[in-house]
DNA sequence: TATGAATGAGTTTTCATTCAT
DNA sequence: AATGAATGAAAACTCATTCAT
């Protein structure tokens, strides 16, 4: 059952341990919610005992907080660099296009659609971390857009008066989107069963109106 | 003692009691979601028993489903009325700012604030309730956005390709704005701090991207 | 099972069970001290499920002040009558062998001699509950002592220059007396097998000390 | 790095280990009784690890038992010689006066306060413990009692008719007292804020009723 | 020998639900 | 119909003890 490899003890115990937890964690809260989330499930999950679980965080809170700003960083971990790839010079349409579909395909890896679930559902009560999820998510993803529309004005590619408020807009959008892409058995009432071809007309439609 | 009121004792038991249920079960399911959400608080809101509200609603997931049911049903009693309100013949952006006024202002008060935090987080689990509210609640207010937007189009007043898509776009925007209005003290490092500004900024920039 | 006497029926649930909650917790707390005391243990033996005493005393620590408060309580309610008992008039010797007489047997009932063992053994962990029976209990023993001592003074019986340490001595002694009669299988080294002959030599040593 | 010491490598391991282990094992057992002690804490005071107190002490009851042990054991070796020291051939009454000094002086140390704690409050749940604490300890310090008290009468000093009651009678008074003084905060009520003054009227009126 | 890490076996606590009046 | 009281079932949490290195 364990592997032979030359792993060394550390990490097969540790380390990997409390990120199988973390992981495990992720998946019952995003499931479930905070309150109905079960430890023992978990645990189950990870392949631990509770005990083991207790051991590592030593409150459900604190397992969830833990959970919720590892995956936060994780997902920063991805946007920098992603933001960065090398669309720098490219067409802001293409720019536009290419962070909403890195957006919405982000959120759809079960990891960030549970965060997502968790920042507009629980977050409520944990006011530390929900602040902490909108300044260093939302606010940054926020902040891209807009130097992306910021480029597109300097480019002449679009006609935009106010670069920030127009970011927030599309990004609000694009968020309420995630949710409904994220439940097709809910929301395909409204978005359609075509996912590809919802997606294309929101971002028809954005740029229509951003251009002239 | 008795109230010489005409109400009939049945309203002034009956009814009125599963009313003041209701009302606080949508106060309490709003505040910390249906698995946290404690029956005997309830009750004690209401001014009853838990025998008394076990009585009236047979599980707390009934109870839960008849307080989604009853406030989705409420909110359609809104909406449609203020759809007809006399604004028929208006300019279209002026209907337009209309409705984003009348959405915030709704999700503004505590119980719809609760359904949309509810519709958000705990349908997932629900999925006739939150296809029911995807359909009756959000189905129809893109429906009235779209048929504002096509009026505008008819009137000349705007420029749309796909007004559905569009109506979509716009009225997931909303949403995400109405969350985040709803949590200043988490969300104001996005939207800033005068509201009514953000609010502003929003519809201009939908207006600039309708209009020509 | 449940007896058909005319017993109201509130009795029979409500009060009565508090009662016999209390009861069997004294035992049990007397028996294992506070923190190995199992509250499943007390449930059964008071013939209710944990959960109803749980609805009864919120927490452990709740139900444990409430069995010394009651305890101490009902003690008092046996000093002062037995204190008043006929004995006013009587020669103080009497009166003194009567009160040590009377506090062994009651430090032999199982109910008090538990609430001795606490008072020594856990209530330091309860400060408040060690302050309220140091004062209710012990301090008032010490003044009736007190107070009989120096009638016995009056009556020319005794000779004693301090009565109040006088007493307080007698009392220290008696404690410690009772605690090593409660446990004879392990003090009898001390006392010796015969418990009454130990108890009158008690008593011939301080009346002998108190005289002339 | 290697102190320069002549101490063998086996005590500067083991038996210091062990030394330090029941030393912060007399602190916690003492400080919360046998159930609520937690090995972690004694662990922790003591330097190591869990795992090490394990080893060294195969169960907690185990540890408990040494340590009680080991503290009579070191109580005894200061009776002895504090018994033995040139106080023969002095007055009775001053030895007695020194007796009662040494012992409560003893009782005040952290160490044999613990002791005395659970010699009162756990060891009832260790009645070889108790026996052996009861005989060794208590009875001994009897018999040294027992011996001034005769001594006293042989010198015409004291009129007692038994003094072996009597030594018990004193003892017992003596504990309680020593109990009393080791929690100002809480008996203060009886024995007064002055404690000198308490020790010495405890003193005088034994004396008083020795002496004629 | 020492220890970091894991866990079995328990404990208290919570709460929706039921029952008897 | 309303409710005070009781409880089953499940949850989080604790800790002495064990294991692997």
């Amino acid at each position: 059952m364990t592997p032979t490899t030359t792993l060394t003890p550390r990490e097969s115990t540790g380390e990997r341990r409390e990120e199988r937890i973390l992981r495990a964690a992720l998946t019952e809260f995003g499931r479930r919610g905070f309150a109905a989330a079960r430890e023992g499930l978990i645990a189950r999950l990870a392949g631990v005992s509770t005990a083991t679980l207790r051991q590592h965080f030593p409150t459900k809170e604190a397992l969830f907080k833990e959970v919720v700003r590892t995956t936060v960083v994780r997902t920063l971990a991805r946007v920098e660099p992603e933001a960065a790839a090398g669309l720098v010079g490219e067409s802001a349409v293409r720019r536009l296009r290419e962070f909403a579909r890195w957006f919405w395909q982000t959120m759809d890896e079960p990891e960030y659609a549970a965060l997502l679930r968790l920042s507009m559902g629980e977050l409520t009560r944990f006011p530390e971390l929900a602040v902490f999820h909108a300044i260093e998510v939302t606010g940054r993803a926020a902040q891209q857009l807009e130097r992306t529309l910021a480029d597109g004005v300097a480019q002449g590619e679009f006609r935009i008066s106010d670069t920030r408020a127009t970011a927030r807009l599309i990004l609000a959008a694009l968020i309420t989107h995630a949710h409904w892409f994220a439940h097709p058995e809910i929301y395909s009432g409204i978005t359609g069963v075509d996912r590809a071809a919802a997606e294309e007309s929101v971002m028809r439609v954005v740029v229509e109106g951003l251009k002239r």
